[in-house]
DNA sequence: AACGAGCGCGCG
DNA sequence: AAAGCGCGCGCTCGTT
């Protein structure tokens, strides 16, 4: 009997006993299981412990003891349904075992789709739904041992054991098709995620090299410049914040300290490049202007150099490649996140220390092959309209400009973008319309536009007017919260916000998490066309290698790029038709072909 | 030495 | 009354 489980559980160690458990278990459709490998991956190592969990069977196989051992036995649970914790890696073995024809459920997506996203492990799950307190210390032991432990068994048949008591605990909470759609945009993105992980992106390392030896010949510069006006007994460290507000609050008058912005929890002077730039400007001329000048530039250089530098050469495989993890759902709107390292925050290019630098140069196709990306064209306004129904909104996204249509609306006539004044307004639009995506009111707008409240609130008004429908919409969705504790979302899930939410989230939520439901369908469609295209023949060379929130972004060899473009594009296009059939597609996705990621044309 | 809070900043 | 959203990660600094 094992701590904390229902069920006595039986060891198979034969195959015609596998072949009688697995067909039970097809025959009653669920069952949860759970792999214990001697590796990480099916590189280095092999299957030794499946547990099998349902209403009716309870077992641990132990692989070494079966003729064939998990490889030779793999096939037997094709065309099965298997509910699992964390996807990927069951279906990365079952993968390498040639087994694919199979369903895989993802408890942990099925609790995504039902209160929002997030990162969590099983015992996470044991703890909050179950109430369970989970002991993972023989997660790490040697699972490769002749002889496995007691304790080692019991461990492998909780997991699958929990896994099954929380798949039906979550099951009973989705009693509609449309709730299981919602379940499917989380799970159905396993195999096309697979492909973005296992493939990762070429970092060309000289180039790369080369940039971060110009970034730290910049730091220098910067260093040099502070110490010739701060010296080491008053900073001892230029990346200590603290050190600085202190020293700041030592030798500045306090008329100018006043108008200093300070942090949230401490109180200390907020030193950050914007309010350094900001504070420049109102000493120009003086030795502190060079000073806080000199600072926020090497605050931007030792970000590119700590977070972009070093760590991404390192992180490359020998083959070159960097392999970053795309998290399914782990945003709470269900969005992804990236990490290990995060490609989604690689620096855009641009003037830095008035210098251009482009970091997404570095990420390159190797030889023979290109980059082929795409993204949606202000998805976020757009669904905004759709889901509010403000044909004014959705007129203006698909007609042209909507931040120029803003501007010109806002000042009162058309506006040129090759006028700096022009460039400007819309700037300002663009804010506006980001804030009220974002819930903002007047206060937070005047501060990011840099204007003052009355004028803010002005926008605002302007905006509201134009776009009533769109603007309605947020409080619909928090009235809506208010009484439900939630908000239901356009793919069938759902997302948890308590009962007393506030208008900015509420404003966001369902737009993010309509965008991300387009871009799931979008990952989804294309992986299926890139399956069907290479069983084909075709596109034998592309690659699925990233997505960053609304862009997806393929390597093909140099002669399917082109009609690569085009199956991204009609799946982009398929993605969002699935959840606004009939919408607009006009001026949907741009993007192109190109040598690297700076490169797109 | 390891960990977490706090801050800041890169992206969409 | 409170009201710009969502992430991951590098760094400092106090605690354990």
């Amino acid at each position: 009997m094992t701590i904390g489980t229902d069920h006595r559980y039986e060891l198979v160690s034969t195959r015609p006993r596998l072949e009688q458990v697995v067909r039970r278990c097809r025959e009653l459709g669920q069952t949860a299981l759970d792999f214990e490998t001697t590796s990480l991956s099916p590189a280095d190592g092999e299957v030794r412990l499946v547990s099998l969990c349902n209403e009716e069977i309870h077992a641990v196989v132990d692989f070494w003891a079966i003729k064939g051992r998990f490889a030779g036995c793999a096939s037997l649970f094709d065309f099965g349904s298997w509910v699992v914790f964390n996807a990927g890696f069951e279906r990365r073995w079952f993968q390498a075992a040639g087994v694919k024809r199979l369903d895989i459920l993802d408890v942990g997506h099925l609790r995504r789709s039902v209160v929002g996203g997030g990162v969590f492990r099983l015992l996470d799950m044991a703890r909050w739904d179950l109430n369970l307190t989970m002991d993972k210390e023989q997660q790490l032991s040697d699972w490769s041992s002749p002889d496995l432990t007691q304790e080692q068994l019991d461990y492998a048949y909780l997991d699958a054991d929990v896994t099954w008591r929380l798949w039906r605990k979550w099951s009973k909470a989705l009693t509609t098709d449309l709730g299981w759609q919602g379940f499917k945009v989380f799970n159905d993105m396993v195999p096309a995620v697979m492909e973005m992980e296992d493939t990762g992106i070429f970092l060309d390392r000289k180039a790369h090299t080369v940039l971060l030896a110009s970034w730290e010949a910049e730091k220098v510069a910067r260093v040099t410049r502070i110490r010739e006006l701060v010296e080491d007994s008053d900073v001892r460290n230029i990346n200590s914040g603290r050190q600085w507000s202190e020293y700041f609050s030592r030798i500045i008058p306090d008329h100018f300290l006043a108008g200093w912005p300070r942090t949230e929890k401490s109180g200390d002077l907020s030193v950050t490049g914007v309010a350094l730039r900001g504070l420049a400007g109102r000493v120009p001329g003086t030795p502190l202007e060079t000073l806080f000048d000199a600072l926020a530039e090497y605050k931007t250089v030792t970000k590119y150099i700590s977070s972009f530098g070093q760590p991404l050469l390192d992180r490359a495989s020998k083959d070159g490649r960097l392999r970053a993890r795309y998290n399914i759902g782990a945003a709470i709107t269900g969005r992804f996140s990236s990490s290990g390292p995060n490609l989604q925050q690689v620096p855009r290019d641009k003037d830095i220390l008035g210098v251009f630098t482009s970091v997404r140069k570095s990420f390159v196709a190797p030889l023979g092959r290109l980059l082929v990306s795409l993204d949606y064209s202000g998805i976020e306004l757009r669904v905004l309209a759709l889901l509010s129904g403000d044909k004014q909104l959705l007129k203006d996204m698909v007609e042209g400009d909507v931040h120029s249509e803003v501007a010109a609306v806002m000042s009162g006539s058309p506006i040129d973008r090759s006028t700096p004044e022009g460039k400007s307004l819309r700037q300002s639009a663009k804010a506006v319309s980001f804030g009220i995506v974002y819930g903002a009111a007047a206060s937070g707008l005047s501060a990011t536009m840099r204007t003052d409240e009355e004028r803010a609130q002005g926008y605002i008004d302007f905006w509201s007017a134009r776009y009533p429908d769109a603007f309605r919409y947020r409080y619909t969705m928090l009235d809506e919260a208010v009484r439900t504790g939630k908000i239901r979302c356009v793919d069938g899930g759902s997302i948890e916000v308590g009962y007393k939410p506030a208008l900015p989230k509420l404003a966001n939520y369902p737009v993010q998490r309509a965008a991300f439901s387009v871009m799931s369908g979008a990952l989804v469609a294309h992986k299926a066309s890139l399956d069907t295209e290479r069983a084909a023949g075709r596109q034998r060379m592309t690659r699925m290698i990233s997505t960053i929130h609304d862009a997806i972004i393929d390597e093909a060899s140099t002669q399917d790029a082109a009609s690569c473009l085009e199956l991204m594009r009609g799946a982009m296009v398929a993605g969002y038709l699935k959840y606004f059939p009939g919408a607009p597609t006009e001026r949907l996705v741009e993007g192109g072909i190109g040598k690297s990621w700076g490169e797109l044309a």
